[in-house]
DNA sequence: CAATGTGAATACGTTCACAGCC
DNA sequence: GGCTGTGAACGTATTCACATTG
């Protein structure tokens, strides 16, 4: 068992705050003891739609889609590629990681007959749209996207982006502001 | 000149939001026209420490390395890669993007001689704490984390966490939350 | 007793609305 | 007239506090 005390802990929130977010999706812990551990990684799992495998599909094997797909089987964890596309002819009909490599041409068919269900984008900016167009009509439900574009998609297909310069400028944000900060301090002590 | 209506048409936000922002950060406008544009831009750019080039240094030039480098030769925006560190000794020695790649074991004079300010980490997870120490005694005042790890540092240097998978996740929660509601609208119509 | 479940209290962020100014 | 700057109003998220229960 565990308490929401420790979980909130954990996560340095506040208990009473896990105690909310747990009832808010059913569950439920005993009073006086607390929450079922086992219980709760089901429950969770369950959520976050952990409990079944996702099949992804990559677009672009160039570096990114590499790293994208070596950190997947590192911690692969409810999702699994089962193709990759690229439209450089010399990569196509190539294996990486077991996963074969399809032309761009190929998507609709290829999308449908493996089953994919989220498109993966690591294309080039340039790209990224027409590539995005071409998952949707091909019936994919999601699009997870690393290109750095802002992709536009009907509101059926649910899209996510990855933003690989937004934690940078957050840190050279607090950088200069901390500096600033000290300096104000320094020069007017309040 | 724009006003604060037409910026939270493009933020897709409410214009008294925007304001409030801008007035945070101490630009102020001129009643019944707006704000200029060159000093939001000024201004702004400031707040984000774009006035000046950041001196990164990459430390691990795999795949994930390379995709990181590539994206920052495409959007170079206040920030530079003066130097990359890598532990496997076929690497050291090459240039990436005219970028000298260094042995992890050199990082702390590099550092100091190339004056980097921020390291990223794009290093497997069972070395990004080992990294991460490396850097902080180099003398770096920020880290911006790829490794699928949580990092340890202490207090005064600034931290933060790229999570890959992070965006998948909400992708999928999104996704399977919208079917059980589509499932219970079915069955139970309210 | 110890820790949950939850209404009440509080804090926070957002939006409204309008006086003030160009 | 039009748009800013901002106090007041509002709504939502977080925290408190305590009755409740295994």
């Amino acid at each position: 068992m565990i308490s929401s005390a420790r979980l909130a802990d954990i996560c340095g929130i506040n208990p009473a705050q896990v105690r909310k977010d747990l009832t808010y999706f059913g569950i439920v812990g005993v009073r006086g003891v607390g929450y079922f551990v086992k219980e709760l990684l089901f429950e969770t799992r369950k959520i976050f739609g952990l409990d079944r495998e996702w099949r992804l599909g990559l677009v672009g094997v160039g570096n990114l889609g590499w790293a994208i797909l070596r950190h997947a089987q590192f911690m692969s964890h409810g999702y699994t590629f089962v193709v990759a596309f690229d439209g450089k002819p010399n990569r196509i009909g190539t294996r990486i990681g077991g996963i074969e490599v399809a032309p761009l041409e190929a998507m609709n068919s290829v999308v449908k007959e493996k089953g994919v269900e989220i498109g993966v984008i690591a294309m080039k900016p340039e790209f990224a749209q027409e590539v995005a167009d071409m998952l949707v009509s091909a019936g994919v439900c999601g699009i997870l996207n690393y290109a750095p574009f802002q992709i536009q998609c009907p509101a059926h297909v649910f899209v996510e982006s990855v933003d690989f310069n937004l934690k940078l400028d957050i840190l050279r944000y607090r950088l200069t502001s901390a500096r600033s900060r000290g300096r104000r301090i320094r020069s007017r002590p309040l």
